[in-house]
DNA sequence: TCGTACATCGTACGTCGTACACTGTACTAG
DNA sequence: CTAGTACAGTGTACGACGTACGATGTACGA
């Protein structure tokens, strides 16, 4: 084992792409992707900015390694269960890994070709609907259907106010109803006062509309 | 008419907010959010960089009234039709906005208190959905569901590596189809010829899905 | 022992957002 | 008519940014 193969296993001495990466994802999730800097991810990993160049080509290419392990993390379709279940539960990850890492959603506009996680993650997807009987443009159609739902909840839900269910009443009463006169948003205010007393779980939201989305889908189908 | 009024009104000479975030939104179509600077962006209107800050707070703001001139640009849904017709006709329009400004779906994530327009638009759709019945808990489920189809959809869209329907075949040859080994991809080869043969339009992809959606919402109203 | 590849760093350039102090002009009050 | 004030815009300067470039030391094969 040479030195350098080394220092690519070490956690707590010497860099490699991962480490710069990983640590990078962590920095953007604590303070947002707009204090990312080289400079400051440097200085969290204790070295000079312009070591990480050594790793990295430039910026934008830490940014889509960061892209990539985000769908990393996000997990793949079961095998051994039903269609519905399976996107199910691929899609309940999705969302819940965008909302640990808000910044991703934001970033995946800007980039235009997907790295190999993301190739990976669609193989997966569309293996899935293809064995369950959809013919392919269907399955294409449905694996449109289902991203645009969970990157469009998922960009809603980062640009909410708030971050857990809990906080959304207090929200609610302080900072949504007093910004929207009666009379210009009766509608909206209607909302606003009937989800401050239910409450509201955007994870529940998530599955409401899945569910609708899963069955919607199901007449493309054709059974085997 | 004083000298001010005349020179918010003059389109030639004088700044205006107005003027300022119009000038932004086209500097950002034409070369993407993030060429946009202060320094360029009053090079464009023939400015100092600092009387920007006249009429913009700082570049936050700047960017939150450009938002909100997106949204000024999609249309409401119209009264006088069923609600599935006045609900396609404002998703269709908000996709081909989002799609004539792409950067606008990328700042979504990072602001979260909405601009009048914004308010409007929300208050608009769910007078729509309200009036043909839904229950208050539905319309929100209805609102949810639909906006997340349409930004994610424009996400998606956004983040294709082609402008056009007409460029997709070329596209898949030169570029999906190399860095696809069929034996680890599959699915995505076979989804790729597919496409590359039947051509590819994401305005038809969009309304696809979308009448899908609209046919699963239908249920959960109440007639009237 | 020497050369080469690896890993890291310091310096420097141009650009960014914007704080601050400054101008000239238009209008208003006395 | 004048003095003061609000308006509209500017120039300069500061700290942070991404990164090109060249220098450094160190490990390892010949």
């Amino acid at each position: 084992m040479s030195e350098r193969e080394r220092r690519q296993v070490a956690s707590d001495a010497g860099l490699s792409k991962k480490r710069v990466v990983a640590e990078a994802v962590r920095l953007a999730d604590r303070e947002g992707v707009g204090e990312l800097s080289m400079r400051r991810l440097a200085r969290a990993l204790g070295a000079g900015a312009m070591s990480l160049y050594y790793y990295v080509a430039n910026k934008e290419e830490l940014l889509d390694a960061m892209i990539d392990v985000v769908f990393e993390e996000i997990e793949l379709p079961p095998e051994e269960t039903d269609w519905q279940s399976a996107m199910r539960r691929r899609a309940v990850s999705a969302r819940q890994v965008l909302a640990r890492h808000p910044w991703a959603i934001g970033l995946m506009e800007s980039r235009t070709s997907p790295g190999p996680a993301s190739l990976r993650h669609r193989e997966a997807v569309t293996a899935c609907l293809r064995r369950a009987g959809f013919p392919v443009l269907m399955a294409t159609h449905a694996n449109w259907l289902l991203d645009s739902y969970v990157y469009g909840f998922a960009l809603q839900e980062a640009s909410l106010p708030f971050d857990a269910a809990d906080e959304f009443a207090d929200m609610a009463e302080d900072v949504f109803l007093p910004q929207l006169p009666p009379d210009e948003f009766p509608y909206l205010n209607e909302s606003a006062a009937v989800l401050a007393a239910a409450g509201y779980d955007p994870a529940e939201e998530f599955t409401f509309g899945l569910d609708l989305v899963l069955a919607a889908l199901e007449p493309l189908r054709v059974p085997t």
